[in-house]
Order: C-alpha cells, then structure tokens, then sequence
DNA sequence: TTCATTGCAAATTATTTGCATTTGA
DNA sequence: TCAAATGCAAATAATTTGCAATGAA
C-alpha cells in the first residue's frame, strides 16, 4: 500500500483538514529529499525558496501532522535536533526500513539497509505480547576513513550526509 | 573486564582528574540505580539527600565525564530529555545490552534483552568497513495491556519503568 | 600552592504555544 | 460563512557556559 499525492489530498478532506500550500510544499521537499536527514530549520529554507512567508512553526506543525499520518518518520541522530525523512509509505518506492551508522570521530552518518529486524520483531511479540509498529537501530563508532587515519582531525560531531 | 570503585578512582588520577564527593555519589547513584532510565534531573535529587550543596551543572558535567569514562550509557526515549545508565562495564555484573519497547499508548518502557545484534554488527563491519562500538535500538508499538483494554486512558506519552 | 572543580546565574537553542489574522471548503 | 491553518512573537525547558569561589593533591 503507498500513498500518492492525490491520497495525501483525499486524507486530509477525509478528516476534515485543509489542503494548503504550505502542507504540499513541505511534502513536496521532504520527498525531493528521500534519504536525507531534515531538520525543521533545512526544510524551512527549502519550502521559503518557493513560499518566503512561511513560518518556522508550520514547518513544526506540518511534520507533526505528517508522522502521525504516517507520511513522514522521525530520526534522532544525537545532535540536539530531530530530522525527519518521508516515509517509504510515500509514493511507492520500496524502501527499505534503514538504520545509521554514526561516526564518533568524524560525524558522518551511514545508512545501512537490511532485514535483520523482521525476525526480531516477532520474536518479541511472541515473547513479550508487544506489539511493535516501528523501530530506530542506531549504531555509533569509528567509519572506515576515521579507522585508517587515526590521526583525523578531530571532528566536530556535526551531522554529515553521505 | 570491569571497572570498580578502586578503579574509578585510580582513572581519575591518572588522568589528572580529581576525585571529588561529587563525583563519587553521582556514581553510586547510578549503581545503585542499574537498569533505571535517570535523567539528570533524577540524579539530582538522588544525589542531593546525601549532598544538599551540589548543583544541577556538576550532575551535567559529570555524566559527561562518565560517559567519555565508558561508565555510563546514555539513552533517548525521545520524551525531551537524555538518561543515563551505569554501563555494564562497571562492576562486573555482566549486564546484557538491551533494547527498549516504548509504549506509544501509554508510554512504558520495557526492557528486552538478546544478542541478535552481534551477528549485525558483524555484518556491518565486514560490508562496510565501519567499527562498531556501541548501537541503540528502540521499537515502537503498543504494549500487550494497551492492546487489550484498546480503550486505555489514551496516555500522556508520559515515561514509565517497569 | 595551584589548577581542577564546583555552584550559581545567565545564556543557548530546539521546539511549542497563544493569539490575531488569513484562508480553504 | 467559519473552523482550520498560519505567521509572528513570546514561552518553554533541557542543557551548556562564564566566572568567581572552593577544594584536592
């Protein structure tokens, strides 16, 4: 099952909420971004290239509502802000659930894709009669490039896309 | 490998750091507290009835040095604030790493304990050269009480232990 | 003595909220 | 028309930082 835009539309009336400008461009960015991690403050930037009078708070009110219709997903990297990517709920594109390496050294952070977590997932619903919707697997340490030289100039911790 | 109170304090001089009340009753605190999810605030107020005069930055400051120490791990339940936990290097008693279950209804977590991600993380080393030293992994969902009475107190999202 | 540490208060910063105004249905 | 949504500014709250005073080695 995915969501198209026009869904994304349909939902909204269905639950009696607008469809605004606002609410389709900041859909439209995070899904020109698949993959990327977004903070509130990116997508603010991006959204003003087209709309300059937007607000900081929308673009807080607007991911809100997108996670809870399950449009978008919330990551947190330990950086002292949340981010957020569309979800692979969104326009079809089968996409793995990933989870990030984070480099201690350098900050650079790593997706990594695989399915591993399928099999733990029932195991707990099996044992603990949890239920389980979602999950977050972060992994920190040392990035390949860090490893071999170790005489990295030590980095800021500053998020990094890869 | 384990880490002891004697230890504790042999670190810290080595390092030219200083071995303070302080620091050594955020430290019983915490191993006092093992497998509690203590914000620093919670620390605080622990540390505080032995030790009226201590101030809410030392706890910060500390934690931090804890954690460079490898002694305490820090945990995000996404509720806005850090936690910390004493790591199971400390005094020996061989603590499987776990996961969290958080309760999105009610907002309990609950503790689940495997080793399923030693395999992972052997995996990621070898495909992509990166060193892991330490992972997080948090599952959403609803727990087994919430599913049954759907009609739970729709929750606060609030954080419980278990 | 001397430099690390502390407590306090002020600063910082991401996110949320109140409210008057605007806008989609 | 009218409730939902927005922009703005102010509020919130966890954490960090500057600095003078204190304390461990």
């Amino acid at each position: 099952m995915s969501i198209s835009k026009e869904n994304f539309k349909k939902m909204l009336r269905e639950k009696g909420l607008k469809v605004t400008n606002q609410r389709l461009l900041v859909l439209e960015v995070l899904a020109d971004h698949r993959d990327k991690h977004m903070t509130a403050e990116d997508i603010y930037d991006l959204v003003k290239e087209d709309y300059p009078d937007i607000g900081l708070a929308t673009i807080y009110r607007t991911v809100q509502l997108f996670r809870k219709m399950q449009l978008v997903d919330r990551i947190n990297l330990d950086d002292g802000c949340l981010r957020y990517e569309i979800s692979d709920l969104f326009d079809g594109e089968t996409k793995h659930h990933h989870h990030h390496l984070i480099c201690k050294t350098c900050g650079k952070v790593i997706p990594f894709e695989e399915d591993l977590l399928d099999e733990l997932e029932r195991l707990i619903e099996k044992e603990t009669g949890f239920l389980v919707s979602d999950h977050e697997l972060k992994f920190y340490g040392q990035c390949e490039e860090c490893l071999k030289k170790q005489h990295c100039i030590s980095g800021t911790g500053t998020h990094v896309e890869v």
